[in-house]
DNA sequence: GTCTATATACGGATAGAC
DNA sequence: GTCTATCCGTATATAGAC
């Protein structure tokens, strides 16, 4: 592994942990077992490490987050909340420590220049695209006209205020809540008199 | 108005424009007017700045964001969305910059102590109470067992989720989508297995 | 309770040898 | 491309006069 990827890893994982603006320079350097002249070599800017970041992530996802999700999932609903399912997995492991890594970012970040910011959403949208792919694969349970996008939109402001109130009520309880209650409207249109229901 | 008090309205909304560890106390200074004598005379330390900011917003939910909300509505659903709404005319006036105080600083504060995210929760408690409050107040429209909690907490965590895609997005379609959803589930719950409902 | 001056540490970034 | 030494600004916090 190239002394680059090693920093961006490294800096990855320190952002998510601590933040961007909280995580040091020095502190990458010293996790990273680098030394100054070759991070900012890489990298001249901070900013420049957390672009790289932000497109490891974009270009991961699929890899890293989604694939490990599905795995054994053939079912495109199921898969939706399969995906919601690997969240609370991350919040078991951190004992409801974990944030969404673009989540926390985007929150952070108050003023991110428009590289940032597009990468930002990038990541949204791949996120989103993947969950509404599921919706269309099952289009034939919803009623005709069923705004899928705005279903995986949905899914994704659970997933973030979830993942937002877990970690501040040190609980699964308020996630378990919106999922649960997300997933209660997915069942009940699958099941609603297509003639009786209004789509936009 | 008190020089503690001008710190503290000074705080928060330096806080929430840019950020907790973002905001250098001397800029809380300059913008109150006042002098770093006075501030570390009320306030020993950073943190204790944002246990009154957090005090401010809670204690304040209702004068300065339920009430000015609700003012001329009555019915209880429409009280649910007239809050949402509130929160979609602070990213219009904001060019979709606005960021939810309290969830920005949920995010930002990775490992905050025990008083800092006892008030964090007790700001979420708070208005997830009152929107319980409007759902019950309808519970005659939903069906029998209907957890109204459940909704108020799908309700803030699309809330939260759609002011964060929309901030990042610097467009209102991804919050107006997440309401929009959030309001069919509802509808469709108000109108669902019309023989359950409670009559009466 | 208000004010100025200052302590001390750490932030991001740079210079230049090798 | 790697490494060390260092610059300079700003951060929170403190000391002590008034």
């Amino acid at each position: 592994m190239s002394t680059r990827d090693k920093l961006v890893e490294t800096a990855a994982r320190l952002f998510a942990d601590n933040g961007f603006g909280a995580t040091g320079m020095s502190e990458i350097l010293r996790r990273a077992g680098a030394h100054r002249g070759s991070l900012y070599h890489a990298f001249p800017a901070k900013k420049d490490l957390l672009v790289a970041v932000l497109e490891r992530y974009r270009n991961g996802m699929d890899v890293r987050l989604i694939e490990p999700a599905w795995r054994g999932v053939v079912d495109p609903i199921d898969r939706v909340f399969a995906l919601l399912d690997r969240y609370r997995a991350f919040l078991v492991d951190t004992e409801c420590t974990f944030g969404c890594p673009i989540g926390s970012l985007a929150l952070e970040l108050h003023s991110p220049d428009e590289e940032i910011r597009a990468l930002l959403v990038a990541n949204f949208n791949v996120w989103t695209r993947k969950i509404e792919e599921c919706f269309n694969a099952a289009r034939g349970q919803f009623p005709a006209g069923t705004d899928f996008r705005a279903l995986a939109v949905l899914a994704l402001t659970t997933m973030e205020g979830g993942v937002m109130l877990a970690r501040t009520h040190r609980s699964l309880e308020p996630f378990d809540t919106a999922v649960a209650t997300f997933r209660d409207y997915i069942d009940l249109l699958r099941t609603a008199d297509p003639g009786a229901v209004k789509v936009g």
